[in-house]
DNA sequence: CAATATATTAGAACAATTCTAAAGTGCTTT
DNA sequence: AAAGCACTTTAGAATTGTTCTAATATATTG
């Protein structure tokens, strides 16, 4: 698999050179199909386990800053308690299980015509994000 | 104006005793006809030109903790650099203006058909909120 | 006006994030 | 392949937002 020359590329592309803390840390953001939430938090924990060694805190913060920076992901605010990240920087929609603190995913297809009546003056518009708050029945 | 009665009688239903320091509290957030949202740092701005003395930091979270617990008050979240709150307890979405760091207020009744086709088995909706992101143009 | 329960406060503690500066690595030039 | 330089990683310090602690002050009750 040529991925990890993708990612080498990636990061390149992104003004960084290729280090091997940044390679594992996109192969856990990037390798996969689906889109892929995450906490600064469990996301060391996740290279932890990965590597059997520790990835230093600074290095994975500025990491996902410079990606975050780059726009190769994006920050979500749902709570005072995390600060969450996601591989999915398009505009798109929530559901917060508020049970398992699980963040999902949905797309404008899944809402009935999100169409603002209220304007503001010389303002523009740069998102509109829905948040649905669920949690067990 | 009875409003130092009004503030007694809220925070006794709340189980608090109406302080010296809780009474100016409510005065800033209640005594207002309109929507209120703050943060703690500027909340206590407030409160130190209005007393020319400070009301203790671990006072102000106190107090804004056991109102929210007690529903008084929301807390939003919108990003990761301060925690806001919002008088205004209400189902509600909001205009966040990243100029001026502003929050704004606007109803369902804003927003064309905000329905959710999609859904999710075994859990229970809590709250569906749009924030919408505005810049200068 | 006690006695007692609760509240306020300064400062300590804690957690998340950023900064610092020393040591290590990757890249370019030879 | 080695040298030199720029960039990166790291541990630990610093900073910021928040909560805790325990001594002092205030509110309530009798
Ligand atoms: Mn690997
Ligand atoms: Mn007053
Ligand atoms: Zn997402
Ligand atoms: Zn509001």
């Amino acid at each position: 698999m040529s991925n990890s020359r993708n990612f080498e590329e990636k990061l390149r592309s992104a003004g960084l050179r290729p280090t091997r803390q940044r390679l594992e840390i996109c192969e856990v953001l990037f390798d996969r199909k689906e889109t892929f939430h995450f906490t600064i938090d469990g996301l060391q924990k996740i290279l932890k386990n990965k590597l059997n060694t520790k990835i230093s805190i600074a290095t994975v913060y500025n990491t996902i800053n410079s990606f975050k920076n780059k726009g190769y992901i994006k920050e979500i605010s749902l709570n005072s308690e995390k600060t969450y990240f996601d591989t999915n920087v398009t505009n798109h929609h929530h559901f917060y299980d508020e049970t398992t603190s699980e963040l999902i995913d949905f797309h404008d297809s899944d809402v009935e015509h999100l169409q603002l009546r209220k304007n503001l003056p010389g303002k523009k518009i740069k998102s509109i994000e829905v948040l649905v708050k669920v949690a067990n029945k």
